[in-house]
DNA sequence: TTGAAAGCGCTACCAT
DNA sequence: ATGGTAGCGCTTTCAA
């Protein structure tokens, strides 16, 4: 069944279903209800592949994350999928693993497709590396990037303002008295970065020195990060609070810190980050940093409705996070 | 730049250009390097839309569920799309809610995407309900679902075992001399009753007869299920053993159990289901059921591509369940 | 081994 | 308000 049938069977022009098809004005009421009755009777539904090769687009927007199962990548495309079908767009899946180069494969895959736009979550493209691929892209799509930055063109930037959230975090501590602050990150992302810069800046901002051996990198994995935390907390008793870049790695700090026979918070206090599920699952709850993956990607799936309607946007948009305090730091 | 250009630049025709992208065996090697080589400097990708006209496919897969949030369902997509990308297909993602409305509106937007199939995820889709929308996407592609049944034709159902693992599990606490066990469920989907079914069968098995009021309703929600766990143990004091049809459900109890003063595993134990991250982030750590949902849903994708090769395959397949067990219940 | 040409189903421009 | 028609870029059949 298609326009050509439909069109027959009205009595019509294949043009004048198209224009129903498409909404347009120039139509009577009276051909226009004749045709959707046939189409409605017929349960037909226009060619996408058809209308995508004259129209080269079939809006459809490419997500890119490194992991699906990670639960916090998991909400922010639950997110942006919803936001986009708002908008009538698809979201054409991409889970491409941590190795650069699938993630060119998945990108030149993606183009491929002829998706409309490339949505990344996450900042798996460091700075510091190769982003060149990314450039190319955004030469031919526009880019939105969520938690990430590059200064290119056609590319748009939400990131979480966690570097002033991890700078509050260890103000407070440091206002507490805490001196010999842990600091637990699993990657070297933008992200990443950004957090060690506020957690270095609070202890400048206090006259106070950073001891390197307190920031500490662990797998991204429960077992590793209670095994690593005791070994730092029998070597270093001085440790009366820990600040981690992921809310895993807090609940593994928490772990250990209680199978050594220590008390949370009197003795050690603990803070994660993303206010995910598992805050609200330790006991005592947890107390992380929620970065608004919410607005964030509302924003970035707004700014690329902005960008295809023509408007003029901002490269760089940077959202606030907020404490959520629960029991393992009360400020 | 199209195939005319590349056929231009190279001195042949169209059809010889369209037989090197498909890989024909026509083509004379020295013609399809000169091809190839073009293509390559001039960074030629075929026009998708072009080819889906013709061949009425993009192998694209689409996948749905109610919310990639969801912790189950994220840890499904992400193993489905890996799998689905291993063989060629993109994963069109699609998280309907609970709305029986929207289910139906999005398969109709797949289908209209002209997906080359559809995989369902979870069992939101009731036997008891109208399931007249999903037979008649089945008309029109092959429909696979996890987890759940429906014995429609071109239907494809892969499901755990559930009723055999709480089945198991319940005996294994009347064994240890439970015989007040607690059942916490949220949903009424097809694994849901697999559940209940494995419960009371347990209970029938040992000749005990199963109260009503041990098997509860509760939202998935942390704090509501701390909260009606707490009302539970405090009106039925004699409760031994919970069990749960989600880990969530479980760490709920876990905590009213624990704010209640009682210790798990000596004086309640407690068994989830889903053997989820959360299972490992409690303390005690939780025991609980792994349905395998990485092998349901790569024998679905295995299935799928059965099906499209043309073989013959089974309308239903079980696959075990598997306790995982942890500190809250010890067989 | 290669080429010519007929679709595939739709959009949009130009006429009327 | 409606119709005619030229693309859009590719696949595939038929000839050579």
């Amino acid at each position: 069944m298609n326009i050509y049938d439909i069109a027959k069977q009205a009595g019509v022009s294949i043009a004048t279903v198209s224009r129903v098809l498409n909404g347009s004005p120039n139509v009577s009421p009276k051909t226009k209800q004749k045709i959707l009755d046939i189409m409605e009777k017929e349960d037909y539904t226009p060619n996408i592949f058809a209308r995508g090769l004259g129209l080269n687009s079939i809006k459809m927007i490419g997500v890119l994350c490194t992991d699906v199962a990670d639960i916090y990548y998991a909400k922010a495309v639950s997110i942006i999928e919803n936001a986009l079908r708002q908008n009538g767009f698809d979201a054409l899946l991409c889970c491409t693993g941590d190795a650069l180069d699938d993630k060119k494969k998945y990108l030149d895959l993606l183009l491929a497709k002829r998706v409309d736009a490339i949505i990344l979550i996450g900042s798996p493209f460091k700075e510091k590396f190769d982003n060149s691929h990314i450039e190319q892209v955004s030469q031919k799509v526009p880019v939105f990037i969520i938690n990430g930055f590059l200064p290119f063109d056609n590319t748009y930037c939400i990131i979480g303002d966690e570097k002033e959230a991890m700078h509050q975090n260890v103000l407070s501590l440091i206002a507490k008295g805490h001196t010999e602050i842990l600091y637990l990150y699993d990657a070297e992302t933008y992200s990443g970065s950004q957090k060690i810069d506020g957690y270095t800046l609070a202890y400048t901002d206090s006259h106070l020195t950073v001891r390197p051996e307190l920031v500490v990198k662990v797998p991204k994995n429960l077992l590793a990060s209670v095994q690593k935390v005791k070994e730092l907390l029998l070597k270093m008793p001085s440790i009366s609070a820990v600040t981690a870049s992921e809310d895993l790695l807090a609940v593994g700090a928490m772990k250990a810190i209680t199978e050594l026979g220590y008390t949370i918070p009197e003795d050690i206090c603990v803070i994660g980050f993303n206010n995910s599920l598992l805050s609200e699952c330790t006991s005592p709850t947890l107390t992380s940093v929620d970065n608004r993956v919410d607005i964030l990607c509302t924003t970035a799936v707004n700014l690329l409705i902005d960008v295809f309607s023509g408007k003029s946007v901002a490269n760089k948009i940077t959202i606030s996070s907020k404490l959520i305090e629960r029991e393992s730091f009360k400020l």
